[in-house]
DNA sequence: TAAAAATACTCCATAGGTATTTTAT
DNA sequence: ATAAAATACCTATGGAGTATTTTTA
């Protein structure tokens, strides 16, 4: 049986009349007869009887038409879900990201504009380490993931820095040099004799070189007073009085009363990158739906 | 597109390479491949992308796979369930019956062995006077009635005498011919004095005009003393002593303290057929299996 | 470079067209 | 007697086969 069988049958079955239904198939009489009876001799089964001013159904007919019509529908139903999926439309769609970047405002941003774009699609999100993620998507257990500085890189992933961002100084409230720092920040030689405390996990070293790097560059080697895994205990051992530290402007959400911000001078300025990482090679369209939305917004970001 | 294309997509998606699907399709490689080109470029989508070894499942593609197997799963079963309406093992089945048709144990044995046979027809039943119930049958609004004497018969409308019933006399409990009964029963001129309850409706005489046939063959005009519209307040009647009357034999069933139910020795004995009628003409195939299930028991009821 | 898919072409099965006959009311 | 479907026969589209080339890992 082939689909042509169910579309003849169902316009003979609506005309009641095989030579009306042939003319409104596009086609002549005898050839939609055959197809009929052939339709009937495969099935085993009369689907009309005959007579001088038309045909009517049988029972059998009956009961394969209101099937063939669900048939059909679905076919057509196959066909824009097929075309759906391939621009993207439809779906799943599994984010992973880090705590620190889910804190840059452009990270919910995506995500609400993806799922208003793409409503269809299922989105699945997870929170885990960069090691993990990056781990994640090379075992293709999600197809997408945002994060900071990704230091080891594999070669089978693709990362995109979406946007540079800003690091900041965070210092208990009380320090003198949040006094002093204007517009322009602190320079970085002034935390010299500071004690640090800077995120590192193994594996995914952060924001941690950058810091130590730009401070050698600054002509002197950090203290390291202690190193946590998790940037929100960075930020509360400050508080506590434990040393200083450097983070993503974003971190400046977490507005606890016993600690400050202040922008550092250095030129140029000391960022840290918002970075998107995928395997590499074509992207299916709904990851690539993704990263354009991402890419977009990125864009918007910075003429913000 | 074609239930073609659905196969072969199938088969390739499940081997994940034309060659060998094609081989399972008992076709060469060139022509999958043009199919499944022709699926692709008729739903402007990629289904597959291929490879050196073989081919992959694009999500598109992914997408399409579930849709094709619920497809060609719901065509078959379109088939089978086209196959069964056409054998009358599905569909639905509307039968009448009037009340003393269903006191004949006959019926409720062909309703239950039919639903026992085709449990996947729906049968709708209904009780109706006699008269409505051909009406019915000819405005097509039943498929079939079972009744008792028709004496009007619609030319459409085929009528068929499944089994003859003896009638019986039924009689007050202490009236004096109950104790004079003997097997072969009382002559029926033995009633000349008595005052007769009979059941008539406009449109349906049932067995009234029999009863008065064999009465005047017996020699005396019977003495109408009621007509009734329902055999059971015929029996009521009897029971408080207004008269008495002649009964299918299987509306001995109502054992009402007050009557006594006996034979008529006339010979040949006087009866009453259970009638079955339907549209004239080629029946459907649901009813032709209740039709044969009917002459079937009414068979095995003649012999028991 | 080896395995698989795509291309080029050929063939033929069959969907579809034309002319006519049969059937049913 | 008439309208509709069936039959007979023909045509041609396109599905399938064969040989070969191109692609990809």
């Amino acid at each position: 049986m082939e689909l042509r069988h169910l579309r003849y049958f169902v316009a003979v079955a609506e005309e009641r009349h095989i030579t009306r239904a042939a003319h409104r198939l596009g086609l002549q009489q005898p050839p939609l007869s055959q197809q009929i009876r052939a339709l009937e001799t495969e099935l085993g089964v009369t689907l009309f009887v005959r007579g001088a001013r038309g045909v009517e159904l049988t029972v059998a007919g009956q009961a394969l038409l209101g099937d063939a019509y669900a048939i059909l529908e679905s076919v057509g139903r196959a066909a824009t879900r097929a075309q759906q999926a391939a621009r993207g439309q439809t779906g799943r769609l599994s984010l992973g990201f880090t705590t620190s970047a889910v804190m840059h405002p452009l990270v919910p941003a995506v995500i609400r504009e993806f799922r208003q774009d793409y409503p269809h699609i299922e989105l699945d999100l997870r929170e885990h380490p960069a090691a993990d993620l990056i781990e994640a998507v090379e075992q293709r257990d999600i197809q997408v993931a945002l994060l900071r500085v990704p230091v080891a890189q594999p070669l089978d992933l693709a990362f995109e820095a979406l946007v540079e961002e800003e690091l900041l100084a965070v210092l208990p409230s009380g320090h003198r040099l949040l006094g002093r720092a204007g517009k322009r920040g602190i320079a970085l030689r002034e935390l010299a004799d500071e004690r640090f405390i800077l995120v590192r996990r193994p594996g995914a070293p952060g924001i941690y070189q950058n810091v130590i790097v730009a401070c050698r560059a600054a002509g002197f080697e950090p203290q390291i007073a202690a190193e946590v895994p998790h940037m929100l205990t960075n930020i509360n051992l400050v508080a506590a009085g434990a040393g200083i530290s450097i983070v993503p402007a974003s971190m400046r959400e977490v507005n606890l009363s016993q600690v400050g911000y202040c922008r550092l001078a250095s030129m140029p300025r000391l960022t840290a990158p918002l970075t998107l990482t995928h395997v590499a090679g074509d992207a299916e369209p709904a990851l690539g739906n993704f990263i354009a939305a991402a890419r977009r917004l990125a864009v918007r970001w910075e003429k913000r």
